[in-house]
DNA sequence: ACTGATTTGTGCGTATGTATC
DNA sequence: TGATACATACGCACAAATCAG
């Protein structure tokens, strides 16, 4: 007889691994799984699903090979903390940095809408003291959780209808294209961390009490005339900003 | 008849005004004044010292003068936060850095020995498992208020002596000369923030609850070849990281 | 969206002491 | 000595910005 209360369907054509498999998967990603990146042991999820341990351990193992665990034996099955290694170089978009980290980019628009610019986004911008700019608020994903909130600014002028364009497009890339900006360069980027305001850790899905890094940047077009200026909110516990240097090399006398 | 309570001496030679501005400027750097940066209003402190409140605003206008304070029409009289811009760049010296805006750089070391390598700093420095490293551990200082905690450590190898050789000099980079290091490059950094330890918090002199930056480096020779691995803790206050790109031009797609 | 209280910004008038011509 | 200029200090009044309710 088959079991209403159950979370299982031991009928259904995937197996029963494969389904506690993505049961754990959903808890880990809405983060209702286990305190503090432990796993429940190994037997307490035999028990809770009403199986033997080594259909658990099959389950844990898929979660093993997709890097998102890790058994530490006598110890434990713990989540492996995924921190996403951002490089501030040439040409990288976010996108790229999570899909080659073996991550799904994901995200969306928070809003998008006309208003007075604030006296340090005029200021970065070079623009006059009440001019108008375009904010574009979003969200950036990887594996489907929260990790960074962007807010980007850019000039009103020249920019007409941008901030509609932003909702028809899934990309902002894509929306600067068609607005004729194809190309913009980092002019310079300032990191600090701080306590996140309410609203802000309500949107990275975080306790107050956990710090962001705040990462301000300028980015200007070919002839150094700014475009926009870019202020990045990450979870300092899953994003580690990272600064390479080449040949050329910079150097800290720290 | 002169008020012996008084804190300004009216028949002294130097203005009212001049006076009220040492007593506010001895209290700011006390850190007695006002709560959370915010001076009191210019009507209180008319009161306080019994003077006009132009004289107050004299005063103040001085402080505004030195860079100290910020005015606010309708808000009131702010305690200017002096963080300390600190460019990731080509040959950028703390000291410089601190000295360039107007400050004056100091700090002392708080620990300098050898110990066994953690996995961290061996795989950094490409060290066997156990490896002996040397470690120096010390504040950072600007305008006398720490603003930063550094650990740097030296693969014990080559560096025979170097824990103590730091006690000797009053500047690393000293230290390290003497051990025949005049160069270094700093290969990479990355930059991610965290709550401070009790310890780390009592050594910044910030509460706990205060996040702090943590940037970490790997320094090597000429040839490549790891030489030094530092870990420097921010107060996020306090400091804010810069990374200026030039016309080769680094960029962020968030 | 409005109101009242607070705070800074500004102007003008008055008085006093000090330095300069 | 007298005239002038300047810095200092006080008093009053109002404008402008901000903030809390």
């Amino acid at each position: 007889m088959k079991q209403l209360l159950s979370e299982l369907d031991r009928d259904a054509r995937v197996p029963v691994w494969q389904q506690i498999y993505n049961l754990l998967m959903m808890e880990i990603r809405a983060g209702t799984l286990g305190p503090e990146g432990k796993l429940p042991s190994a037997n307490s999820l035999a028990a809770r699903f009403a199986v033997n341990r080594h259909t658990i351990r099959q389950a844990l193992k898929a979660l093993e090979d997709d890097g998102v665990a890790e058994s530490r034996q006598g110890s434990g099955t713990f989540l492996v903390r995924r921190v996403v290694d951002y490089p501030i170089s040439n040409k990288t978009r976010f996108s790229d940095i999570v899909l080659a980290q073996g991550m799904a980019p994901s995200g969306h628009i928070l809003q998008a809408r006309k208003r007075v610019a604030s006296k340090e986004v005029a200021d970065a911008l070079v623009l006059g003291k009440r001019a108008q700019v375009i904010l574009v608020e979003r969200t950036v994903a990887a594996d489907g959780v929260v990790v960074g909130i962007g807010r980007h600014f850019y000039p009103s002028a020249g920019m007409a209808g941008f901030e509609k364009t932003v909702f028809e497009c899934h990309n902002l890339t894509e929306a600067l294209a068609r607005h004729g900006i194809e190309t913009y360069f980092r002019k310079s980027t300032t990191v600090s961390a701080r306590l996140p305001s309410s609203r802000e850790a309500r949107l990275l899905n975080q306790p107050v009490s956990e710090p962001v890094l705040v990462s301000k940047a300028l980015n200007v077009d070919r002839n150094g005339k700014p475009i926009e200026f870019g202020m990045a909110l990450f979870l300092a516990n899953r994003v580690r900003l990272q600064f390479d240097s080449d040949s050329d090399s910079d150097r800290l006398g720290l």
